[in-house]
DNA sequence: TTGAAAGCGCTAACAC
DNA sequence: GTGTTAGCGCTTTCAA
């Protein structure tokens, strides 16, 4: 391991100034001759130099990093959308730093605190709960904020967020359509605002359609898969079992499935199930489920853009995506 | 936005200088009045000011940045992977930056390229490919690096592999004691060293316990689960089918599993799968799949502790994790 | 087309 | 306990 070399050292073996190695580097047509040119690549080669982004980073306040924060990689949604983010953060020369923040506002906020030491130039995050003068913070240090899923509560402050109530209505109605009339919604803690809108369009869907029965089980279990079972384990125990459930998400609607199949229940012969995501797995699921379709990887590449907009001095926008609900074989017609 | 306040500013408005500063900063037990510190907290709060890292990365020397560098998130075996690294890597102050190659080799480069200008101080990648040169400059450049997955074509890298050998004879004994006697082994290209030790492991085992019938069948697709599905495809085109399959990874397994299922053939009754990696959602499926685990999130913190220790000028080491076999009800004696 | 020099925000050696 | 100052590697203004 031999010392880095600097451009001082590359100018010095090209016989040449620093500016004029830093003007090479910068490669921003600025006129050099050619034979000078040669010179610095020569030296370049045998001091095998590497610029140090550090220096011009911290000359230029121009940092090439933006933040990612989400609650965790291991739920499947995730994944794509960092994906998404990735796409379009290296077309445009960013590398992504990423935190996962486990909904743990202590740890959210230690991240959000380095990244802006690092000082990121923009930040997209899937947070937790209402952090009004978290966010409010960072639009102030200047750096460009997206806020994922969650209604952002200041201003200047770009949203993609996803029509949750409308997925859920889109799903209720076709389960309507279907024959069904006993639908239950099962969910994880009702402390999340999308949990809550899809709890919303569940209800008003099944008021649109003067049906009375419903049922709402919520548990308060964190991992989605392990709460679908103890949700399905919830709704065996009920003296009037519906024809069809919806799930909180799609996770949690495999933990149901299996629970329910490993008790005796065919699905969909015996009930339909419909769960919310639509996580690549979910087509490889038996039966495969059917499921309301938020856009993962397009969430990310939006969201990616719409940063590289707020950072180049355009106004923060917010777009709603809407729900695709995607039939396959967890569902059926009785 | 305001202007972003510096150390000089706080230092001006405490009415200390900036050393004073920077020592009440770096918080490392260097004396400081009680008093003089309060001053300090004070100006902090009123200018709301951030230190800005990247004027002490560059007069230190001492980024606090790891690369990471996998072939894509979307397989779900990676993302254990990458929350094992920043376990680790949170503890130690150290932030990640995420980096999908895609299985392109100019992608990869650039991404290195990038991560070293920007003064990563050590990189943990899964590469593709035999990449000699590439590793070395890594290393002469005096960044940390661990190889995952990949045996490092040269010294100073830390390793942190996994026996797939074991693994497949593992698998394929397991099923031998179950009865079965015609097993066929369904993977995708063989032009990754890992899915070669499969087979290799696969074939010592039938040569262990004098069986001589088996089928190998290879397809091109690099889409794991779609590959898996042309896969089922090919067997059941052939004419003896096997009673057993081992599929080269999870995936894969899922893709054969929906289709030989909608082709009529039950799993386990008909045939038994076994699958290779133990992704999360593997328990989930229907039936729950039988496979080989390979510790995920384990193989990410022992590579960021393996990273750690050759940052504090420790040997590289190499480990090879041992495969365990989780048996669910994707397999039945016959 | 090139060079000299100031300075980005910070740390640390040295002086008091 | 605190201050002065050089300089980390780079860009950029100004002058030539």
């Amino acid at each position: 391991m031999n010392k880095k070399a600097t451009i001082n050292e590359v100018a010095r073996q090209a016989n040449v100034s620093i500016a004029t190695v830093s003007r090479y580097l910068s490669n921003n047509g600025y006129p050099i001759k050619e034979e000078t040119k040669e010179k610095i690549e020569l030296a370049i080669k045998a001091l095998d130099y590497t610029p140090n982004y550090l220096g011009r980073m911290l000359k230029t306040n121009k940092s090439m990093d933006i933040g990612v924060i989400i609650p965790t990689i291991l739920n499947p949604y995730y994944p794509a959308v960092i994906l998404g983010i990735e796409n379009l953060a290296r077309e445009k020369g960013y590398n992504i730093l990423l935190c996962n923040s486990k909904r743990d506002k202590t740890l959210q906020k230690q991240y959000i605190d380095t990244l802006i030491q690092k000082q990121i130039k923009g930040l997209i995050i899937s947070s937790i709960g209402d952090e009004e003068t978290l966010f409010h913070d960072i639009v102030k240090k200047g750096i460009g904020l997206v806020s994922l899923e969650e209604e952002a509560p200041i201003d200047g402050v770009g949203q993609v967020l996803f029509n949750y109530q409308n997925g859920a209505y889109l799903a209720i109605r076709h389960l309507i359509e279907q024959g069904h009339r006993k639908i239950a919604f099962l969910t994880s803690p009702l402390n999340k605002k999308s949990r809550n809108e899809i709890l919303q369009g569940y209800s008003r869907c099944l008021n649109d359609y003067k049906l009375d029965y419903y049922k709402v089980i919520e548990n308060k279990q964190e991992n989605e898969y392990e709460n679908g079972i103890m949700l399905a384990k919830l709704l065996m125990a009920e003296k009037h079992l519906p024809t069809a459930v919806l799930a909180v998400n799609d996770m949690a609607a495999y933990g149901i499935m299996q629970y329910l199949m490993q008790n005796g229940i065919r699905i969909p012969e015996d009930m339909s199930i419909i769960g919310f995501d639509d996580l690549i797995i979910s087509k490889m699921m038996n039966p495969p489920l059917t499921t309301v379709r938020q856009p993962s990887e397009m969430t990310g590449e939006l969201a990616a853009s719409m940063l590289f907009d707020i950072l180049e001095g355009q106004q923060a926008r917010k777009i709603v995506l809407e729900p695709e609900l995607i039939i396959r074989a967890s569902t059926k017609k009785i």
